[in-house]
RNA sequence: GGCGCUAUCGUCUAGGGGUUAGGACGGAAGAUUCUCAAUCUUCAAACCCGGGUUCGAUUCCCGGUAGCGCUACCA
């Protein structure tokens, strides 16, 4: 029988999450991966949706798993969604397929009913365990005639089948690792189809990467030692076996395989928390890949797919560093055009409240007074934006707009030293007594002049000098740069938003009168 | 337990029989700035251990150790 299905792609890869969950780092590290070379050889990316554990499997994770995929900015040729020449791209439903192949193994002596039942099983590895043999199946049914077996089948008994795993080395070739060579005697004959009729994930994998016509397996290495059994299988089914990848581990901080229990480490927890798709996709190409040279770190999505190459990618496991990917995020953050960044980071203040609901904005659209409160957003996001790790970090930073308290101010620890220098007091003094008499949106070149002329009469400059001011009018003795901010505060004092922003005589009064 | 995979600065990695073992994140110091951030400059920081092959091994081979994975009628 030959190779079901026919193409004449020279490359075609798959990825073959199960839709239990959210899509984590590690497999969307091999989503990548498998995008990459694709996109790199010119081939086809597939997505097929592994659904045969029922248990786990749930329908809302599916569209959240293309939803994230899509954001990362990898993209199929063939999948659930959007179909293909070898259908189904989900395996519920295909087990007629499934069984159909199990009866040819078992017609052409390649596989053999097993009516072991699993108490038995147990027990033998049990017993097997004990005694320091290896516990794998002992071949109890093996060799039941065809003919005998069938008969008992037929009788109602319930039969796995089993494929037999032929008496020699299993040998594969991997492209991380190189040839790879597994000893037939710690290889079990492994059960391909239940008793229930239901198949089982190894089985299932290699016949719908045959009928997909998949030429590269690329995924985790959690999958190599059951490399073997799959490879046995292809050759019982006389199909072509395919190259194969092992991508190595990703890891938490302590070593061990990075999960939930290492915080927020799924794609969707790193959008939420305002980190770009090409920084995250950055980040998690030089997780086990470099180029030639080793000298460059960063890489647009055209780029990865330029340069990518799977034989360059590292066998060994890889440590998650947060650190690192925040770098490439504030790059990114800097290099990308600012409206971009600016509607990111809306979500972000309507969240905090700082900013009015999206439906209350659309509302108010054609008044004039809501594209000056954009024009003051997107210069907020602009000042703040480039000195953030993420942008979830947005509101926090723009605290010293909106929830200026002249109480905390003088309170913080932070400031303990700027507000117990001697020369504070007269600082303060002098500006606040200038204030009183400026109109009222101060504008910043007036702003400096003034601080000039407390220099003048203080006699204080520097950080004596403007340390106090920074602490009065920002609650903070370092920020931005005044020249963008003050305006920013005048203006944001005049505009129609949920929270107040206090105008630097409001400050400054308030300041005064706490101290 | 068995089998398999892995092993270069704290982390991600480049390199490869003879190198001052390169880059990046992070760290430290300095320059700049009112400050922080950014930027620039500089510095510290690594070849797991033991054998073998070799004139010479961090590099090749073997062993050890450690970490991880698999060892199901889970995926």
């Amino acid at each position: 029988m030959s190779q079901p299905g026919s193409t004449t792609d020279k490359v075609r890869v798959r990825f073959a999450p199960s839709p239990t969950g959210q899509v984590h780092v590690g497999n969307a590290r091999t989503a990548l991966f498998n995008w990459l070379f694709a996109r790199q050889q010119g081939g086809k990316f597939i997505l097929r949706i592994e659904d045969t554990d029922l248990e786990r499997s749930e329908a809302r994770y599916e569209a959240q798993l293309l939803e994230d995929l899509k954001w990362l900015g990898v993209n199929w040729d063939e999948g659930p969604d959007v179909g293909g020449p070898y259908p189904p791209y989900r395996q519920s439903d295909k087990w007629e397929v499934y069984r159909a192949y199990g009866e040819k193994l078992v017609n052409d002596g390649k596989a053999y009913y097993c009516f072991c039942t699993q108490e038995q099983l147990e027990r033998q590895r049990e017993q097997a365990l004990a005694e320091g043999r290896q516990p794998i199946y002992p071949g109890t049914c093996r060799d039941i005639p065809l003919e005998a077996a069938r008969g008992r089948k037929q009788q109602g008994e319930a039969a796995a089948i089993r494929l037999k795993i032929p008496e020699k080395p299993i040998r594969f070739h991997d492209i991380v690792r190189g040839w790879v060579e597994f000893s037939n005697e710690v290889v079990s004959d492994p059960i391909i189809l239940r008793s229930s009729g239901v198949p089982v994930y190894n089985y299932v994998v290699v016949v719908d990467d045959a009928e997909m016509k998949i030429t590269h397996v690329i995924r985790g290495d959690d999958h190599l030692s059951n490399t073997p059994k799959q490879v046995a299988l292809y050759e019982a089914l006389g199909w072509q076996v395919p190259e194969f990848a092992h991508l190595s581990t990703i890891l938490g901080p302590d070593r061990e395989r990075l999960s939930k229990r290492h915080g927020a480490t799924s794609v969707a927890n790193f959008r939420d928390m305002g980190v770009l798709p090409e920084a995250l996709m950055n980040y998690m190409a030089l997780l086990g890949w470099a180029p030639t040279g080793g000298t460059r770190e960063i890489f647009n999505p055209e780029e990865l797919c330029k340069e990518f190459d799977l034989a360059r990618v590292t066998p060994s496991p890889a440590v998650f560093d947060f650190e690192k990917l925040y770098w490439l995020n504030r790059h990114y953050i800097k290099e990308s055009d600012p409206r971009r960044i600016v509607e990111l980071a809306r979500r972000f203040f309507v969240k905090a409240g700082l900013l009015p609901e999206i439906a209350d904005r659309e509302a108010a659209t054609p008044e004039a007074g809501n594209s000056e409160v954009e024009d003051w957003f997107a210069k907020v996001v602009a000042l703040l934006a480039p000195s953030v790790n993420k942008l979830d970090e947005l509101p926090e930073r723009a605290a010293l707009l909106f929830n200026f308290d002249a109480d905390l101010a003088i309170a913080a620890p932070d400031n303990a030293e700027v507000m117990a220098a001697p020369t504070t007091g007269q600082v303060l003094d002098a500006f606040a007594m200038k204030i009183q008499s400026e109109p009222d949106p101060l504008a910043a070149e007036r702003f400096k002049s003034m601080v000039k002329e407390v220099q003048k009469e203080t006699g204080v400059k520097g950080k004596d000098l403007f340390h106090p001011i920074r602490v009065m009018l920002t609650g903070s003795h370092s920020g931005p740069e005044f020249d963008k901010l003050i305006p920013l505060i005048e203006q944001g004092g005049r505009l129609p938003l949920p929270v107040h922003v206090k105008s630097v005589k409001e400050r400054v009064q308030a300041f005064q009168q706490a101290r």
